[in-house]
DNA sequence: TTTTAATATTGCAATATTACGATAAATATT
DNA sequence: AATATTTATCGTAATATTGCAATATTAAAA
């Protein structure tokens, strides 16, 4: 149907899918990771760096802003983004706590 | 227009994007949340513990193979999935350096 | 060999995502 | 005030995703 089932699973399953979902798209990872690079906080540097239109470039900082991952701040007439440490931090620790389960029990099959 | 412009992204960008929307769903952080609590391999499970029909969770299954976060081994006419803990270790890697270097830096400006 | 069980695939309808031009809104500059 | 700059939003076309019934495939069991 296109619509996902989320009333069947846990709020914390939904919650994990929803930020990744924010960062399934090499045009969000590569503003993740753009963002990471520059030193200063920067503001529609963006749009120049991307090969992207504005507009298209407005929609994905948006996306990746209302899943917590990035937060903006308003500067004059630019806004001034970077990454929510605390929103990352709780993405790490999901791919980290798999991790460590994963090392305690031995994956038993393939 | 419904498709990403791939080509203008560099490959890891790309190959990260495509690991985290192989989990950017509910029932694919749920199915590798089974899989890491059941203690045994388990196999058709998988469809009576998800709230979804066969035909889904099969789909669901094969994205996840697919990008190579599980990985399945036919025992006889049942088959037995697990994490892949390489796969695993890759995504997790990505998470822990941008958090590495946010932590080196102090993000500036929010 | 027939039947049963487990999983995969196909086809399709409903919905979501992606991208961008056009335009709006807000502030800075002149 | 008029203009320029920066970012957001709207509308829309193209494409992707989700979910399931129906059916196919494969291997065990009878």
């Amino acid at each position: 149907m296109g619509i996902s089932k989320t009333e069947n699973f846990t709020k914390k399953q939904n919650d994990t899918s929803v930020l990744l979902k924010a960062l399934a798209h090499p045009a969000r990872v590569a503003i993740v990771e753009y963002l990471l690079k520059v030193d200063s906080c920067i503001c529609g540097d963006i749009v120049n760096e991307l090969p992207l239109a504005q507009a298209t470039v407005s929609q994905h900082l948006r996306e990746l802003k209302n899943a917590g991952i990035i937060k903006g701040a308003i500067e004059g007439n630019a806004i001034c983004y970077c990454i929510d440490e605390k929103t990352w931090g709780k993405i790490q620790g999901f791919f980290t706590g798999v991790a460590v389960k994963l090392d305690r029990k031995n994956n038993k099959c393939c």
